[in-house]
DNA sequence: ATTAATTATTTTCTTAGGAAACTTAAAAAT
DNA sequence: ATTTTTAAGTTTCCTAAGAAAATAATTAAT
C-alpha cells in the first residue's frame, strides 16, 4: 500500500492499489475566486456531464456510432418490435434540438434501422431497428453497464437515490 | 389560486400562481421500462445539463456570444489584467476539447479581446479582455446571477451543498 | 554546435448542428 | 367540395466542432 501526498489542493487518497482523486469544481477549473453554491452546482453539473460523455465516447468509438445515434437505437429497441415514428423518437431523446431525420439517415446507412412510410398516415415514418442494430446494442450492453457502474460505485446506494432526487428537484421549472 | 390535475404521471403542484412541475427522468424520456439508479443518475445529469444550457443560451442569444465564448471571457476577466495564453484558457475551460484558437478568433472579431505574441516566449500568445469585453460581461452579470439562482432556489441551502458534494464524489476517477 | 524532442498554437479536412424554409399529407372550417 | 390550418418530416444554408496534421519556437540531448 502506497500513500500519495499532494499539496492540499486535491483530496487524494489511496485505496489498496488504486489512487482515487476527488476534485472540487474549483480545483478542476483552477478558479482563484470564491464561488457561491448556486454557481458551483451549475459548473459541477456541466463538468460532470462532460466527464461522463468523454468516457462514453471512448466506449462507443470502435463502433462508429455517435452518442445520439446510440440513444436512438436504444429508443428503438425499447419499442419491442413496434415501429417508432420521427416525433416519438424526438420526444424521447435527451437533446430535443437534434435533427432526427439526419440521425436516422446515418443509422440507415449502416443498416441498423429500416425506414418506411406509415400506411395509415402517409405523413408519418415508421422506423424499426434491424437485427444488425440489435446485435450491436447487445455487444455494447455489458460495456455500457460497466460504464454506468464505474461512476455509480463512487456513491453509496442511498446517496445515488438522493442524487437523483436532488437533480430532479433542481431542474423543476416555473 | 388554480389547481392543476394530471394523470398521476407528473408531480404537479401549484404554488400561489406559479405551476411547479417536477418530472422524474423516466417521465422526461417517457421510459416504459424500469431503470436502475446507476442509469438514472447518468440520464439525470445529461438531461439537467441540457436544461441548464438551453436556459443559458436563451439568456446570451441577444449578445451574439456562444456559451464557450462567454466562458472564455469569464476566464480572461478572472485574470484581473494579466494576459492569459492559449493553454491557460484551455485548461480552465470545462470542455477541454474545444478549439481555443477559433474561440479567441471569434472574440477578436467582436473586439472583446486583444491577442499578441508573448515577448518572452514567442510560441505563446497573450490574450487580454478589452473594456468592451468587460462591459458586455458586466451587462450580463445580473442576468447570469438570476439564471443561477432560478435553479438553485429549487433547493434548500444545505441541499445545494450536498448536491455539490455528491457530484464531486460521483465523478471521482480511478 | 547540430540534431532531436517537446511545447504552443494554428490550420486543414471532414463531419455535425441549429434555424428556418419547404414539402406533403391530413384534419378542420366554410 | 374547396380552402385553410395544422401536423410530420425533410432540406437547405450557414456556422460550429472534432481530430489530426502542420508550423514554429524552445529546450534537451549528443
Amino acid at each position: 500500500m502506497t500513500f500519495v501526498y499532494t499539496t492540499i489542493n486535491y483530496s487524494t487518497f489511496v485505496y489498496t492499489n488504486y489512487t482515487l482523486t476527488t476534485m472540487t469544481i474549483e480545483e478542476v477549473i483552477k478558479s482563484t475566486v470564491k464561488m457561491d453554491n448556486a454557481k458551483k452546482v451549475i459548473l459541477n453539473i456541466m463538468y460532470t456531464q462532460n466527464v461522463i460523455q468523454d468516457h462514453f465516447n471512448e466506449l462507443i468509438k470502435p463502433y462508429d456510432l455517435s452518442g445520439e445515434q446510440y440513444n436512438v437505437l436504444r429508443i428503438l429497441r425499447g419499442q419491442k418490435g413496434n415501429p417508432a415514428n420521427m416525433c416519438v423518437i424526438q420526444e424521447r431523446m435527451l437533446a430535443k434540438t437534434s435533427n432526427t431525420t439526419r440521425l436516422v439517415d446515418k443509422l440507415l446507412l449502416k443498416d441498423f434501422v429500416t425506414r418506411n412510410v406509415c400506411p395509415d398516415n402517409r405523413r408519418k415514418i415508421e422506423v424499426l431497428i434491424t437485427q444488425k442494430g440489435l446485435d450491436v446494442l447487445e455487444e455494447l450492453d455489458p460495456k455500457v453497464d460497466e460504464h454506468e457502474r464505474a461512476f455509480a460505485n463512487n456513491l453509496k446506494p442511498d446517496e445515488l437515490v438522493f442524487l437523483n432526487q436532488l437533480l430532479e428537484k433542481y431542474r423543476t421549472n416555473k
